[in-house]
DNA sequence: CCCACCTCTTGACATTTGTCAAGCCTCTTT
DNA sequence: AAAGAGGCTTGACAAATGTCAAGAGGTGGG
């Protein structure tokens, strides 16, 4: 069960475990299983947990002063999810967090994390690493965002995502690239041909 | 001059300097003036230095393939700024950076900033508090870029970046929300009534 | 001092995207 | 099998934003 997070933390640390400090690993996190709908995260609480998804697939989003929502991330199989602000800050979050799938995860508190960081060489590797691709993506996705139409932003997620294209319904889809349902089924539909 | 950089590391990193670990700072950043509309980096070019602005102002940004400038960041005094893909992966940047005003700048090239995150604990501690702070931000730039209409980001930035809105010719502010000159203006008059 | 250039504004029109409503399909529940 | 819910599509129209063109005003270099 833990040897996904396990492949996934030498594979971005570039580094190995021993078995000793894999155990310290083992032991902090905590295992949880999410049905579809369930929430990790409502808005106005306070994050406590940063997920690792071992199965299953996640979203953070907003829901703005019309009801409508905005889907922020999405996350699968060896993606984290959690509102990072929330949890350093310790402030109330804006974001929701829900299952979309039925979902299992491995759970950690920032304390957790930062006593992790702190001790476990290879996990702070791995942590300066997810921090430069973070960087650079969410660089990548604001430009995209402002410089791109609609259907080049479709056109970028079935080049990046294509994956999620088949698993998420659109109206989900929709929310990410920030588009309404109807406008995502029509460009879809020119984008295809 | 090394004051600013001082300041501002002990600010983020809620620490303060001994005067041999500043001595090691002060002697790894080199001072360099850049006339206004000079470049820092070149699309195309691989990012050498990490930017700390002391005086003026500088932008990041691409140029699509109609010609188009998209302004991803702006940097002020107090800001840092570079390519962080390129400047860590080594790869030709997609983006270019130039300075908006006569600007002067302290820079670092990436193997030095990693020299000091790993000797000097209160560079570490500001590494990290900085991530914090861009993660969030950069979530909540995406966030409206996919969700606000155009004026509301004008909203957003006049509270954010009053600042900005004096400083910076409304072509590059336009750039920055992603809009045209033409709907910056009536967005504006519309805004300031 | 004047010209050339740049920024900003404004108008007319085009294009993109959103809104609302209707209908279809599939799936689940009863 | 019927009923209902949810997701997807489509059409007609509305609103937001872009494009192109013209002109006003300011500014720096010659």
């Amino acid at each position: 069960m833990y040897e996904s997070l396990r492949a996934y933390i030498e594979k971005y640390a570039s580094d190995t475990f021993s078995e000793t400090d894999f155990e310290v690993v083992k032991k902090t996190f905590t295992h949880k299983r999410f049905k579809k709908g369930q929430f990790l995260l409502q808005e106005g609480d306070v994050c406590k947990y940063n997920a690792f998804i071992l199965k299953g697939s996640m979203r953070l989003y907003s829901v703005d002063a019309k009801g409508i929502e905005h889907i922020i991330q999405f996350g699968i199989e060896n993606w984290w999810v959690g509102d990072r602000e929330s949890l350093t800050m310790l402030t109330p979050s804006k974001y929701n967090i829900d299952a979309i799938e039925d979902t299992e995860v491995l759970l950690i508190t920032s304390e957790e994390l930062q006593q992790l960081t702190a001790t476990l060489p290879i996990f702070s590797k791995m942590i300066h690493t997810l921090n430069q691709r973070n960087f650079s993506a969410s660089q990548k996705r604001i430009h995209d965002a402002l410089s791109l139409t609609a259907e080049d932003r479709f056109l970028e997620l079935q080049k990046n995502h294509p994956d999620f294209l088949q698993r998420f319904p659109q109206t989900m889809l929709a929310s990410y690239l920030g588009i309404t349902a109807e406008t995502y089924s029509r460009i879809r539909k020119k984008a295809l041909k």
